[in-house]
DNA sequence: CACGAATCCTAGCACCGCTAGACAATCAAG
DNA sequence: CTTGATTGTCTAGCGGTGCTAGGATTCGTG
């Protein structure tokens, strides 16, 4: 039986490295650069080992994905539970947002630009993703305003941080005005 | 001399059978179908022919996204030059933008999800994307507020209605709720 | 009509995601 | 300890991609 507990431990460990080989070259060369030959490479084993845990490239996008949106949410709990008042508690999600996107643009479009696979908004939506988005809910939900629908409110919020971030990305907008921009999205949308 | 001109003109023309072509498969069929060689079948001609009138596919997508940045400025000032009031211009700008999104889903795509090898807010920014901008701003500039830049908020405003078109085109936000979406962002957004 | 230039296509390169089938290592049974 | 089956891994290759070199062909001109 420990025979077959030690492969099962290395298996599982040669997919967290996989994973963790992808976000790396992602993060340093961009996904272009995520082919699965060099991913093969770099874990030092050949191509169809790949195959042999994901069932293919965007699999392991997804996987990936579903790592950052972890993370994501840990940021935002981290930031909304470390800020006083509501006005306060929103900016510091914003910024925690905004920052996380900055920090992991990789794993920020594994998550939203590039198909990871995964499916949103749904009962099979996968447990990371769900948590991620009600980690923005908690904070969020709060500030909503009367008549307003917690999670419809908190959809557009995260709508409007996505776009900056998208935008931003792209260049459109200097990052020297990130923090007044979100000033203005939270002094705006959000009901104190 | 005619006979050089014919053959501008014929050159130009053809131009615009590729560009409308590509426009028209990655719209029936996404843009991951938009090969070269599809794209050189449909029109009709070989592959190189495309790499005479483009550096390449990249520059193909940057040319639909052109044209589609003139599009959607046209149809935001036109939804704009109908509204009533600012409230109701502003609202129909969101509208028009969202509809604009919605309608022609792969040149959105090619403006702003694709690497269309253009450059945005820069100076050799192509006419038609400062354009489109500017007719953002033309609106949305009377609703910024007080001491807040036209250009921010421009900014701000846009990023949010490319939040709702991204997240809803992945299936993350139902597009029932549209509508409450708009009204919500216009009213908290926009000073009137 | 013949020549030079412009135009276009055939064929091919290196790379992609993905997979079939050969091979080697490992384990259970005799 | 040997055998046989199972598991694991790799080599080699398929059809596709964007892109290009160089030959063929058409075309306008003298």
């Amino acid at each position: 039986m420990s025979v077959q507990e030690r492969k099962q431990r290395e298996r599982a460990e040669r997919e967290r490295l996989i994973v963790a080989t992808a976000r790396e070259l992602a993060e340093q060369q961009g996904w272009d650069a995520v082919t699965t030959r060099r991913l093969a490479e770099r874990i030092e084993y050949s191509q169809p080992v790949l195959y042999s845990h994901f069932r293919g490239k965007r699999e392991i996008i997804g996987a990936v994905a579903l790592k950052g949106a972890a993370e994501l949410a840990v940021a935002v709990r981290a930031a909304t539970s470390a800020a006083n008042g509501p006005r306060e508690r929103v900016a510091a999600l914003a910024r925690a947002y905004l920052d996380f996107a900055a920090r992991n643009p990789a794993v920020y479009d594994a998550l939203f630009q590039l198909d990871g696979g995964l499916a949103y908004a749904q009962e099979d939506t996968p447990q990371p993703l769900k948590d991620a988005f009600a980690a923005l809910l908690e904070c969020l939900g709060e500030v909503a305003g009367d008549g307003v629908q917690p999670g419809l409110f908190t959809e557009v919020f995260w709508a409007s941080l996505h776009g900056l971030v998208t935008l931003t990305r792209a260049g459109r907008l200097l990052p020297e005005d990130a923090a007044q921009r979100v000033e203005l999205l939270v002094d705006r949308l959000a009901v104190m």
